[in-house]
DNA sequence: CATTTGCTTTACGTAAAAGTCAATTCTGAC
DNA sequence: GTCAGAATTGACTTTTACGTAAAGCAAATG
């Protein structure tokens, strides 16, 4: 395990722009750390981008990603707050839970439309 | 079933604006029927906003989901475009099958969130 | 030492997906 | 027929998530 990677070297692995890593840290997802004036990025940091981009495909915003995020870190000590984030928490699941009914349902009808494919290819008298 | 519904009607069910309707419909999405200058949306219609929005809560942009819905049309009666379609097909299978490793990711890790938030509160020694 | 290479900041630009507002026009209930 | 409430078009605005271009620093390399 690597202890820092550069900027390039992620934006290489993950296939983002420069830009786009700078952005995250600007909205306050990402932390590296600095020599001088360039950023180096811990393996933490860097699995914070993986979680990131997850939450790009999967159609949340920044701010639905920020919220994400704020719920791996560390729980918080207090009762209140502890309830507070299991509540989030279920949210978050709901909202997946969603996502995946319309994963599946767009899945299954897809499936249909290639079955009429091959269904049109047989009747054209094309061996599959 | 009914025959047609209203603009309103829909965007009552599904909770979006008139204008998010209109500029699908703009978008070349969907196309209502005229009663004068009035829409009228067909079940067909209605379906296809349903699948619009499923598209969209996944995170597929405007020409992406105009992509799925042609699939989603009759298939053609040429053999050679028949095949592209299928490869079409495939390709947003995979799109959504790493949405979906993406999405258990996710939920996985809020499992474990959770787990984290209730281990803290026996700690506090707090009865769930 | 000069220059190339990689990283930085700052600032402005932009495409997508609607929101909002204004001015009409329709239409169905009375 | 009229009048309130819907629906329409068109134009302008906003937000999000970056892209892009300019200009400068810093280290390594020939």
């Amino acid at each position: 395990m690597r202890d820092y990677y550069t900027i390039t070297e992620l934006t290489r692995e993950f296939g983002v722009s420069t830009r786009t890593l700078r952005f995250y840290e600007d909205e306050g997802l990402i932390h590296p750390v600095r020599r001088g004036r360039t950023r180096l990025y811990r393996p933490s940091d860097r699995h914070l981008v993986r979680q990131i981009l997850r939450g790009r495909r999967l159609g949340f915003s920044i701010s639905e990603i920020r919220e994400i995020i704020q719920i791996y870190k560390t729980p918080p000590g207090e009762v209140g707050q502890l309830h507070l984030l299991i509540e989030k928490i279920d949210e978050k699941r709901q909202t997946l839970r969603q996502k995946r009914r319309d994963l599946e349902d767009t899945l299954h009808e897809l499936d249909r439309a290639e079955e009429a494919c091959v269904e049109r290819l047989a009747e054209l008298g094309v061996k599959t």
